[in-house]
RNA sequence: GGGGGCGUAGUUCAGUUUGGUUAGAACGUCGGCCUGUCACGUCGAAGGUCACGGGUUCGAACCCCGUCGUCCCCGCCA
């Protein structure tokens, strides 16, 4: 018995024909006499009837079927009754009457339904996660990454990339985030570290010439998971030479392109909007805007910097900003929500959130008395208030702002709805500061990475006023998040050894760690640049969902721990030995 | 490292506020009946370490302490 077609397959054109169908039992219909089977495989659902009067014996066997039970079967495709024909099925029109049944495996009953909009805990999915993933909406997330993955290859291989491999073992580099190590045997008490990214394996690529490079690859990195960020995640990974900022900009603008295309059938205008940093920041609070909807932050601490409201003024003076956001429309919110946003400011350090109700005549509000008619009226025209306005205010260091009141923007528009289903916008965000700087640490940390070139009059400000300087940093944002950043990179020894000392390491300590990136700019490196996507998050709102998790076929919790597999696990002491390690748990 | 939610039948939950007889429901499962269903119907039955450990109490799913797991978030994520 072969498989002759696939459960999605067969339609009225097909009846008649013999054919063998072989997947799982989604469903048992046994009405006594007649027994009516959906069988399912990855590409939909036929009927298949089992009927005593075509054939007792193989009626007799399907008694003992049940859910998920593997079967081959092989029959007549007949066109069903008048009036027993099914509009949700593709294959709704025909049945197969099964005339030789192969029962290929049993099957325990499984904990959950195999089958879409199951309302079941994640944990129960990550413990069966090969029974989760039968189910048709993550099939077809895994499908449909499969497919945008293909893509994207296909569009890069067709402008020159070369798919180039790089080490997974590989050593570890300081700043950014915490590696995962690799003991080494043969080199007893050595590490390796698994790739945070092959940054600097695609910079010695661009040095040895091989002018584009591309892979889809995984990166790993130990820090806290949330719902878009696992512990080993994959980036679609680029790099160019002999461009600028526009060339690697309007490659990823055609991939984004091509792939809402082909895989959404939406077409997305190119190109792009660009902001730069400092304006995202100015007008959204964050580097990551979702530009879906407005309600726009405004500063106002010019005009509120003298009022009678000690609360402004003062944060003001002491050089902290005020920010006010106006939610148009929202005057009918109750205390008990505003309150709630109160609370949700506050995850983000913020103190206390002003609120204005703006009415016909007055403005409602435990802060209006403080104003004069002339701040009023300043602010009127600032945050464009009108009646029916409820306008939220945070004072605070610009940090402070900048984070409640983006985030808070994003919970607004969540809330009141301001966000159409199935609508995309990218947008850039350019000119990145350079450093930032470390509190705990007292130094100047890289804000993107060590590798990115400053803006180049900006070279000046190095020394004098590192914080002032831009560079040549580039993010793609899409709907809020993240999904993608890059650079041109420094390809010139000396700049970069600049940008090390101003990052605080001294000639040693960075000859010591990228001594051969160091000496390999010293061959001829060209001028370079490229960026690397999140594959899982764009893959994630290519699939409308809401983590990661769901188009990662074996993801991990929160723990980092596979629940399927019990990863990871205690070795044993032959295998530490092996390796000439301790654990040591005090 | 921190804040919050959740943990009771295979699954999703109710019960916990106010401790008290035998811990319920739905779906699923199992069995009987049923030849046109497609969420089949119908009759019946089984199914519980109330996450784990300790404490208070005559008595704990319920109160207290601790632990574990999981989800969301802050920090962290060059």
């Amino acid at each position: 018995m072969r498989k002759t077609d696939h459960c999605n397959a067969l339609t009225i054109v097909d009846i008649g024909k013999e054919v063998v169908l072989m997947g799982w039992v989604q469903r048992r219909r046994d009405h006594g006499g007649v027994i009516f089977i959906d069988l399912r495989d990855r590409e939909g659902i036929t009927q298949v009837v089992f009927n005593p009067e075509i054939s007792k014996t193989v009626h007799e066997k399907a008694h003992v079927i049940r859910s998920e039970y593997v079967l081959g079967v092989k029959g007549k495709v007949c066109k069903r009754p008048d009036g027993m024909s099914n509009s949700n099925l593709k294959t709704g029109e025909i049945e197969v009457i099964v005339t030789e049944l192969k029962i290929l495996n049993t099957s325990q009953t499984p904990p959950f339904p195999i089958e879409d909009n199951i309302d079941v805990s994640e944990n129960a999915r990550l413990q069966n996660r090969h029974l989760d993933l039968r189910r048709p909406n993550m099939q077809k997330n895994i499908i449909l990454r499969h497919k945008t993955g293909r893509i994207i290859r296909e569009y890069l291989n067709n402008l020159g990339f070369f798919d180039i491999e790089t080490p997974f073992l590989t050593r570890s580099t300081p700043e950014g985030a915490r590696d995962y190590l690799v003991p080494s045997r043969v080199n007893t008490g050595h590490f390796y570290a698994l790739p945070q990214s092959p940054q600097l394996f695609k910079q010695l690529l661009m040095i040895s010439g091989f002018e584009r490079y591309y892979q889809i690859v995984k990166c790993f990195r130990d820090e806290d998971l949330r719902a878009d960020r696992q512990p080993e995640f994959t980036q679609i990974d680029m790099e160019m030479s002999f461009i600028r900022e526009d060339d690697i900009i309007c490659v990823a603008e055609g991939m984004m392109k091509k792939v809402f295309q082909e895989i959404l059938d939406m077409n997305m205008v190119t190109p792009f909007p660009r902001l730069t940093y400092d304006e995202a920041m100015s007008r959204y609070g964050l580097d990551k805007p979702d530009i879906r909807f407005g309600l726009e932050l405004r500063e106002v601490s010019d005009i509120v910097a003298g009022s009678n409201f000690q609360v402004f003024s003062s944060v003001v003076k002491k050089g902290g900003i005020v920010k006010g956001l106006n939610a148009k429309g929202c005057i009918d919110l109750s205390r008990k929500e505003i309150d709630d946003l109160t609370a949700f400011v506050a995850i983000y350090k913020a103190k206390g959130l002003a609120w204005i109700k703006i009415k016909e005549n007055e403005w409602q509000s435990p802060i209006a008395k403080f104003f004069t008619e002339q701040e009023k009226d300043a602010l009127t025209k600032r945050l464009d208030i009108a009646p029916g306005d409820l306008v939220f205010f945070v004072a605070d260091k610009a940090k402070v702002v900048n984070d409640s009141l983006g985030n808070l923007r994003n919970h607004l528009g969540k809330k009141l709805g301001l966000i159409k289903d199935n609508t995309f916008k990218f947008l850039w965000v350019t000119h990145f500061p350079l450093f930032e700087y470390n509190e705990d640490e007292k130094r100047y940390e890289a804000l993107h990475h060590p590798f990115t070139s400053p803006l180049e009059d900006h070279y000046d400000l190095l020394k004098q006023n590192p914080l002032a300087v831009r560079s040549r940093a580039y993010d793609l944002v899409l709907n809020g998040f993240e999904i993608g950043g890059g650079s041109i990179r420094i390809h010139q020894k000396p700049l970069q050894e600049k940008i090390f000392e101003a990052l605080g390491m001294d000639t040693k300590s960075y000859e010591d760690k990228f001594g051969f990136l160091l000496s390999a700019l010293d061959y001829g490196a060209p001028p370079h640049g490229g960026m690397a996507l999140g594959f899982d998050r764009l893959v994630m709102l290519l699939c409308g969902e809401t983590s990661i998790r769901e188009v990662i076929a074996f993801p991990k919790t929160q723990k980092a721990a596979c629940l399927l597999t019990q990863a990871p696990s205690i070795p044993t002491n032959a295998q530490l030995n092996e390796l000439s390690l301790k654990v040591d748990l005090s």
